[in-house]
DNA sequence: GGCACTCCGTTCTTCTGCAA
DNA sequence: TTGCAGAAGAACGGAGTGCC
C-alpha cells in the first residue's frame, strides 16, 4: 500500500512534467517561454498573454470541489495583487485528471457557486471566507472567472506519454525508440534541473533552448527516467535495440568503457569483458570471416591495468594490445590482426585513448562504437559512416545487463 | 395527511501519513 | 515543503416511524 501510494505520488510528479513537455513542444514560436513552478506548476509566456497552468493528477480520487479549491483560492490570491496594481494580470488555468466525478462541475461557473464551493472553507472548525478576507466584490470575481479557466477531464497519463512521444517524432522526424529513449530522457531531465533551481529567472526556458537542450543522441543513466521506465525494463529495451541480432554480422565493434573512479571492482570489469567477447566475437573454423571486439578502458590506473592484463593472461585468455616485443611502439597492423580459431585471440585491448583513433583509420571493413559514460561522452567520433552509440551507466555492472 | 424526529447510508471535506 | 492517497469525521438526504 505504502509503496503504491509512493508510485501514485511519484506519477503526479511526472504527470506534472510532461504537461510541462508537452506545453514547450506545443509553443508556436522557438522564443515564447514557460516557468517551471512560477505562480503556478507551469507559467506559459507568449507574445500575447502569460497563462499560469495549475496541474493535478488524481488517478484514484473523485472529483470533488474541495479539490481544486484550495488552487483556485490562490489563484484569486494572485488576482488580489493584479487589481491592486502589485502584480500584471494574467490568465488562471486548472487542470486536472480524476478517476470520476467529472459531472459534478457544470460550467461555467458564476460568482455564487464559485463563492459557496471554492472560496468558503472550514479549518480547525471555523470557517473562513476567502472573497470577504479579500474585501473582493461580486464584479470582481465575474472579472476573476473570465480570466480562469478549469478543466477537470484532462488526458490520461498514458495518453499524455503518447502525444509527448507523437510530438517529439514530429518535431525531429525520428523513430518511436529515439523520441523516448533520447529525446523524452533528455526533455525529463531538462524540466527536472528546471524545477529544483531556486532562483524564478532559472526555472524559465525558451522553446527554441529547450530543443536544443534535448537534441543530443545519446542514452542518459537519468533517475527520472528511470523511474519512470524501470531499470530493468530501461536495461531490456536497450539491449533489444542495439546488442540483440539473430546472425552477429562480422563488423569491427569497439567497446569503449570509463571506468567509474568509485567502487571499482576488478572482477567484475573481467566479468564485462568476459560477457563482451563471448558475445561479440566468432572465432569458430566454420566462420568465413571470424572476428572479436576491441575494448578500450578509460581512466583506468596504468597499474591496475597491468594487473588486470596479468591475471587475464593467467588465465589464458588471449588478448593482443598492439605491442609485439618490449620495447615495441604502438602497432596499428599489429592490433588490427585478425582473430581466428587457430591465434583464439578473445579480444583486443586497446591502452591508450590516442590508440581507439589510429585504429579506426586503419579498419575498412564496418565499424561500429559503443560508448559507456559515466558523466560525459569523453569520445567524439568524427566518422559519419561509423554508427556510434553513447551509453550513460551509473556502474560498471550496468554495461553486463545491457551488452 | 402533514410534520417532526431518528436512523443510516452516501457524499464531501479535512486531516494524516508518506515519499520525494 | 509539496502533492498524493487513504482515513476520519462532518454534512447531507432519503426512508421509516410516531404523534397531532
Amino acid at each position: 500500500m505504502k509503496e503504491r501510494t509512493a508510485i501514485d505520488t511519484i506519477k503526479g510528479y511526472f504527470y506534472q512534467f510532461d504537461l510541462a513537455i508537452v506545453k514547450l513542444l506545443e509553443l508556436k514560436k522557438d522564443t515564447e517561454t514557460i516557468v517551471i513552478e512560477g505562480i503556478e506548476d507551469i507559467d506559459i509566456n507568449t507574445a500575447t498573454e502569460e497563462t499560469a497552468i495549475q496541474c493535478k493528477y488524481h488517478a484514484k480520487k473523485e472529483y470533488n470541489h474541495s479539490v481544486i479549491a484550495k488552487p483556485i483560492r490562490l489563484m484569486l490570491d494572485h488576482y488580489k495583487e493584479v487589481i491592486e496594481g502589485a502584480k500584471k494580470q494574467i490568465n488562471y488555468k486548472l487542470y486536472g485528471y480524476f478517476e470520476s466525478g467529472q459531472a459534478k462541475l457544470t460550467l461555467p461557473i458564476d460568482s455564487t457557486f464559485l463563492k459557496k464551493h471554492f472560496l468558503t472553507y472550514t479549518e480547525k472548525k471555523v470557517e473562513y471566507y476567502h472573497h470577504i478576507k479579500h474585501n473582493l466584490t461580486d464584479n470582481e470575481l465575474d472579472d476573476f472567472i473570465s480570466l480562469l479557466e478549469i478543466n477537470i477531464n484532462a488526458m490520461e497519463y498514458q495518453s499524455q506519454v503518447k502525444k509527448i512521444s507523437t510530438l517529439l517524432i514530429s518535431q525531429f522526424g525520428c523513430k518511436a525508440f529515439e523520441a523516448e529513449h533520447f529525446f523524452y530522457n533528455n526533455a525529463l531531465k531538462v524540466i527536472k534541473e528546471l524545477s529544483i533551481e531556486d532562483d524564478v529567472k532559472k526555472r524559465k526556458i525558451s522553446k527554441s533552448e529547450f530543443l536544443k537542450k534535448i537534441d543530443l543522441k545519446r542514452i542518459l543513466f537519468n533517475e527520472w527516467f528511470i523511474t519512470y521506465k524501470g531499470e530493468a525494463k530501461l536495461f531490456t529495451e536497450l539491449r533489444t535495440q542495439y546488442f540483440t541480432a539473430l546472425n552477429i554480422s562480422p563488423f569491427e565493434r569497439f567497446f569503449i568503457i570509463e571506468i567509474p573512479t568509485t567502487n571499482y571492482v576488478r572482477t567484475e570489469l573481467k566479468d564485462i569483458i568476459f560477457t563482451i567477447s563471448k558475445k561479440w566475437s566468432k572465432l569458430s573454423k566454420r566462420e568465413q570471416k571470424p572476428f572479436c571486439p576491441y575494448i578500450y578502458l578509460h581512466n583506468i590506473p596504468h597499474k591496475e591495468l597491468l594487473e588486470l592484463k596479468k591475471e587475464l593472461y593467467s588465465e589464458d585468455f588471449i588478448f593482443i594490445d598492439g605491442f609485439d616485443f618490449d620495447g615495441a611502439e604502438f602497432s596499428v597492423k599489429s592490433i588490427c590482426k585478425t582473430a581466428n580459431n587457430d591465434n583464439s585471440i578473445k579480444f583486443k585491448l586497446l591502452n591508450k585513448f590516442e590508440h581507439i583513433n589510429l585504429t579506426l583509420n586503419e579498419i575498412n571493413k564496418t565499424k561500429e562504437i559503443y560508448q559507456f559514460y559515466c558523466t560525459n561522452p569523453f569520445f567524439n567520433s568524427s566518422y559519419i559512416n561509423v554508427k556510434h552509440v553513447q551509453i550513460q551507466i551509473s556502474q560498471l555492472t550496468d554495461i553486463k545487463k545491457i551488452v
